[in-house]
DNA sequence: CGCGTTTGACCAGCGC
DNA sequence: GCGCTGGTCAAACGCG
């Protein structure tokens, strides 16, 4: 009897496992539907787009002629190409994109450059790996995706502006909006992350709160690359370095540079795509934190603390869109994501949304990174490099080595960083992209974080109008335009067709994480020789 | 001598 | 309006 009964409870089990199964498949079947649907509409929105450039570029081609503010945006094509397509991401329409990121001050091409965006992400990705950039932009910064986002949301500070620092780029920079950061948490014992950039330092500062300097760099590979900077130790934790990244570099960034570029893009766009949707839906991005297998995606509505210490102090210049990368290796998964205490610490104050993307080693699977470069394994092996990347042939040695944590830094006796193998960062993304259940959790979390959005647009934003709005099973998203986060559902990566049953993702290789084939130039100096 | 860092001063934004 | 703070500038300094 009882032998029977529990046979048959295992029956009972059996089919609705296959129930089950046989629901994820219809799922999976209407998922591959939405994705086809969402391609097709993509595709149409580009031929709309392009049509709307086309016709654009002859509006302005006629206008010029007769006025100066368009012979402005007639340099600005010029310009936009690096600028505002830095990202590398678009390809052959990214000129034309960067066309209307660069007169995206004005409302409708505003819209279109954001549509661009939107879309863009993937192309970037691609692009950047094909010619089409290089070709297209006669000083192609291949990488840095931050960039572009930023650079349509202006390198704010105003008295940057003021400076005449950039020229030409500045103007397309002078965007009122604020432009998102990147910070990057890293356990890093050397006092700046390499990045695989070159840097100049031109400040240091104590900020309140934190009794560790915070030093301010700026990008010199370049002489007006508006690409700065902010480095500075966690006061909680002197091992952990905050990299704060702002701008876009408007130039060709050496490869082992891209890694970070292209991740601080990613992580920007992600930022952006909620946060283009303005309040509303930031807020509802504010709470939602998820693990991905490994991959913590951790949205937080602190403006105001970023990603500093609690008892920091967060400047009044919060008002930027700040999205943190915590390659710490956090000793537990999500949930004890040390950045959940920042969101408590901080109420919800800000104007905008802080994202954290932790890389925590929560699962087998750790991704940490340093040297723009990714490692992939224990979070003990924390990569860093002393010795900066000789680009151009400069001894960078000085530049970011002059710690902040000089002492601190010696005391530790470092060690030399672990090179991670661009192979290794590969595998890495391709671990995470590929693994059924990152992507199962990513579906989850996107849907937690996006479908519970709503996406009020609650207002400020041109998000609405170029909100294309994706029925995704049950949830109605709001890809915005700006949004390059969501560009990552919105297109399928050309060569590689879309998983089975599950999101589609950007291969490996155009993931943020995507590195550089040959990665030799970084980390050659595992140099250990402190300053 | 050139280049990069250091560091005090200055400026602007924000909160009270 | 005032004070605080962050961010930047630029002269001075140090190093190779």
């Amino acid at each position: 009897m009882a032998s029977s009964s529990t046979r048959k409870e295992q029956d009972d089990q059996l089919e609705s496992a296959k129930a089950e199964m046989g629901e994820v498949r219809e799922e999976n079947q209407r998922l591959k539907m939405y994705l086809n649907r969402i391609m097709k509409d993509y595709q149409k929105l580009q031929m709309q787009f392009y049509d709307i450039v086309g016709q654009d570029s002859k509006k302005s081609q006629a206008a010029e002629n007769n006025d100066h503010h368009h012979q402005q945006e007639e340099e600005e094509e010029e310009e936009p190409e690096l600028v505002s397509l830095t990202l590398g991401r678009f390809s052959s329409d990214s000129k034309k994109d960067g066309k209307n990121k660069a007169s995206s001050s004005h409302g409708k091409e505003e819209e279109r450059g954001n549509e661009g965006l939107s879309l863009g992400l993937d192309y970037k990705l691609e692009a950047s790996k094909s010619e089409v950039d290089d070709e297209a932009l006669p000083n192609p910064s291949p990488v840095n995706g931050t960039q572009e986002l930023k650079e349509e949301e202006t390198w704010p500070p105003s008295k940057v502006l003021k400076t005449t620092r950039t020229g030409d780029d500045e103007v397309l920079q002078q965007n009122s909006v604020k432009k998102a950061r990147v910070c990057v948490r890293t356990r890093c014992e050397t006092p700046t992350m390499n990045d695989g950039c070159q840097w100049r330092k031109y400040g240091q500062k104590i900020a309140k709160g934190n009794p560790c300097p915070r030093a301010y760099y700026r990008c010199t590979v370049a002489p007006s690359c508006p690409v700065r900077k902010q480095v500075q130790r966690c006061a909680e934790d002197l091992s952990i370095l905050i990299t704060t990244y702002e701008g876009t570099h408007n130039h060709p960034l050496p490869m082992s540079a891209t890694a970070m570029a292209s991740t601080t893009c990613a992580a920007a766009s992600m930022l952006l795509s909620g946060a283009s949707s303005s309040g509303s839906s930031v807020a509802s991005l504010s709470t939602s934190t998820a693990n991905l297998h490994g991959l913590n995606v951790y949205l937080s509505d602190n403006s105001k603390s970023k990603f500093y210490l609690p008892n920091s102090s967060l400047s009044a210049a919060s008002s930027h869109p700040t999205i943190t990368l915590d390659l710490t290796s956090t000793p537990s998964s999500s949930s004890s994501f040390p950045f959940n205490r920042f969101s408590s610490a901080y109420p919800t104050t800000s104007r905008y949304a802080s994202t954290s993307l932790s890389f925590g080693s929560s699962e087998s699977n750790t991704v940490s990174w340093g040297n723009g470069l990714l490692s992939y394994g224990s979070p003990s092996t924390q990569p860093y490099m002393k010795n900066p990347l000789n680009i151009n042939g400069r001894p960078q040695s000085t530049m970011e080595n002059n710690s902040i944590f000089p002492s601190f830094m010696q005391k530790n006796n470092l060690n030399p960083p672990q090179q991670p193998l661009p192979d290794t960062i590969a595998a890495a993304t391709k671990a995470i992209t590929t693994d059924p259940n990152f992507q199962s959790a990513l579906a989850a979390a996107l849907t937690s974080i996006i479908g519970t959005g709503n996406n009020n647009n609650g207002g400020g934003g041109s998000g609405e109008s170029l909100a294309q709005r994706l029925k995704w099973g049950e949830q109605t998203f709001a890809v915005n335009g700006n949004g390059c986060g969501s560009s990552f559902f919105n297109k399928p990566p050309p060569s590689t067709t879309s998983q089975p049953g599950s999101l589609i993702f950007l291969p490996p290789n155009s993931l943020p994480f995507s590195t550089p084939k040959s990665a030799s130039t970084s980390p050659g100096d595992t140099g250990n020789h402190t300053n």
